[in-house]
DNA sequence: TTCGATTTGTGAAGTCAGTCACAATCCCGC
DNA sequence: GCGGGATTGTGACTGACTTCACAAATCGAA
């Protein structure tokens, strides 16, 4: 496994190329050039270029790159080739739309335990799993091979959450509360909408002076 | 309106700076050290100087930041001092979430419009409004005052979709779909759970080098 | 087999973001 | 009104990311 450390900024792309190659690639293209690979994504093709470089990636000089290798080098460096157990933690609202969204970007990501602590969440179902309460938690993700926690709670027990799936040694976190979360050794994406809208608002604004 | 730009990269940490504000305000802090912003939020605190370098604003030295005057000064920043009227298109799962949702970072975002096509959808309530039919969208964003879209349809229309926000006079768009959308003039940002999961799945794979 | 049209891979240059470090300033107690 | 401790504001530095630009490689046609 070369595993060669590419750029966070990179990182966060790659999966942006595997999509739009996949959708190029169910379009019966063959080979692709960095030039409309770089069109799909809204980006510099120079940039595709490099990004894919850290790969290790050969593209072929005047021709461009074979969709399916490049593909599957991209999954392959994004450890796309192996199966990861999902927990969420907050079966409100948030909790139960990403539950009930079983197409995680093809089927890798497994959710394998919901969680809640409200009583009257217990015991309901979505899909084939049922909501457990968090204090089976710790088990749970010993007993199945769970990698990454994704935090539906209210915002403010997401810190409290977020130290309880460290703690089962959880090491990747996907956080939609509205807080930044201290964690110790875990990896942490924070998706927040508020945030979000926030910033169109500040682009909005500048638009008229 | 002092409007000098700010760098992209302060502008998407200003929510956060406001959030961690808020939240010290409300437990009793009159100000505020750029030491104690820096911790809750996980950065620098010479970055957080900086950053709010760029307002314009006034810390006092020795002391630290007013928070109320600091807090202020980011809301007319970010252009939180007036209201946002939003738009969501596509009520299924994650827009159906989204909807019913309402304390959009302190109220100043407000949903105006649910639509879809399906028309078991349409008719249907969500709080106090309606699932109306994607047609009406134009004549409703021309009287009504909406400046926001959010895109949570299936991938496979949110362009189109986007082309629509943008023919009504969107020029902010939210986009859920796990696609790249193409914009003559609006701005938009992208959130995509499936992005982030990938993103987590290469940094988990590192760790075992 | 050579030529022209393409397209990659990558050094070099340019731009933007993050950090350091410290003078300038302020508050408070005396 | 002076001194000590605290904290800001910012110039200079460092590093990361992006873009440019072009030689090197490939293909297909003549
Ligand atoms: N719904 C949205 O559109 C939306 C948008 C942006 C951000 N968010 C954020 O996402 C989070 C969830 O939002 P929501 O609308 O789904 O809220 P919600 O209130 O519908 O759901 C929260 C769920 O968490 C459960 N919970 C509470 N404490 C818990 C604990 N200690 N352990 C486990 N579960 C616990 C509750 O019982 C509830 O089921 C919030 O932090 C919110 O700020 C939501
Ligand atoms: N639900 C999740 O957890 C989740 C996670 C990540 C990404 N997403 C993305 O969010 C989007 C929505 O996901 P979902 O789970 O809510 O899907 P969904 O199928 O539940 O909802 C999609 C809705 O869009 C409507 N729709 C279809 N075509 C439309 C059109 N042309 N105009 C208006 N409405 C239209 C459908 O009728 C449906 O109600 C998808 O792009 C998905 O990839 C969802």
């Amino acid at each position: 496994m070369k595993s060669v450390t590419i750029p966070p900024a990179s990182v966060a792309r790659l999966p942006l190329y595997l999509y739009a190659l996949e959708t190029l690639q169910s379009e019966g293209m063959g080979t692709i050039s960095s030039e409309i690979l770089a069109n799909r994504v809204n980006v510099n093709a120079a940039k595709v270029r490099k990004d894919l470089s850290f790969l290790g990636t050969h593209g072929v000089r005047g021709v461009g790159y074979d969709s399916a290798v490049l593909g599957q080098e991209i999954r392959e460096a994004l450890g796309l080739t192996r199966d990861f157990g999902v927990v969420i933690v907050g079966i409100g609202n948030l909790g139960a739309a990403l539950a009930s969204y079983d197409s995680f970007g093809a089927a890798r990501f497994h959710i394998v335990g919901l969680y809640d602590t409200n009583p009257e969440k217990i015991g309901t179902r979505i899909g084939d799993l049922e909501v457990r309460h968090l204090r089976h938690l710790a088990a749970d993700v010993a007993e199945h091979d769970v990698e990454i926690g994704i935090i539906t709670t209210p915002t403010a027990v997401a810190q409290e959450v977020a130290q309880q799936l460290e703690d089962c040694g959880i090491r990747s976190i996907l956080n939609f509360a509205q807080t930044v979360l201290h964690t110790e050794n875990a990896a942490v994406r924070r998706v927040d909408l508020s945030t979000e809208l926030q910033i169109l608002g500040y682009y909005l604004r500048s638009d008229r002076g």
